[in-house]
DNA sequence: TAGATTTAGACAATCTTTGACAAGAACTAA
DNA sequence: TTAGTTCTTGTCAAAGATTGTCTAAATCTA
């Protein structure tokens, strides 16, 4: 599940508008939208507030959330994968000190 | 071994003044200064002339040159490690169709 | 159809990254 | 030491990317 859908999905299941969890996180509704198609990204800030308006465990929202923007540097890389796992090697090592 | 060390100690095994690499990639010598500290990352047409410039394969300063995108995103975050596994999943998946 | 909600486009504002320059620090050789 | 060379650092403007806002159009619902 991606963060855009699963911010639409929430909002939907709690039967928000739009226009309702754009007041609640102060943004625009328009952008709100867009966050939702996945035209924008939410700054993390909005990620936050919008955790506590449509009732997501917060962790799970911010680990989606960086999830896409470690996705978006090397999508269509041939080297994609293997790019990935020497980052997440280099982070376990430095975990360990 | 980090893009920044590689590149330096490249230089050194084949004994290149900064400016000269500096001229087969067409940059400033000091930008090469700090492409080798660490304080800016190379773009990646730099890359390019670099691997030829210095002799390193290809694939591999891309591969390092990714993977430091991707560690600058998550680190020092708790969830780095679930997020690059969430990440490495969603490139996974999408490989097989 | 009218009224409300959602989406799309365009633009300005903001933030980030990049490259260039100049001055200073470090090193080498005589 | 001094002169000459290499390397490093700080600053600033240019370029690029992201974000928010506004407006109008499209879609939905009753």
């Amino acid at each position: 599940m991606i963060l855009s859908e699963l911010l639409k999905s929430k909002r939907e299941t709690k039967n928000l508008l739009l226009r309702e969890v754009a007041s609640m996180i102060d943004a625009d509704t328009a952008l709100i939208s867009k966050i939702e198609k996945g035209d924008r990204k939410p700054t993390r800030e909005q990620i936050d507030k919008l955790a506590i308006a449509l009732d997501i465990e917060h962790s799970k929202l911010l680990k989606l959330w960086l999830s896409e923007k470690v996705y978006e540097d090397v999508k269509g890389e041939d080297l994609a994968i293997d790019a990935i796992k020497i980052a997440l090697k280099r982070i376990k090592t430095e975990e360990k000190n």
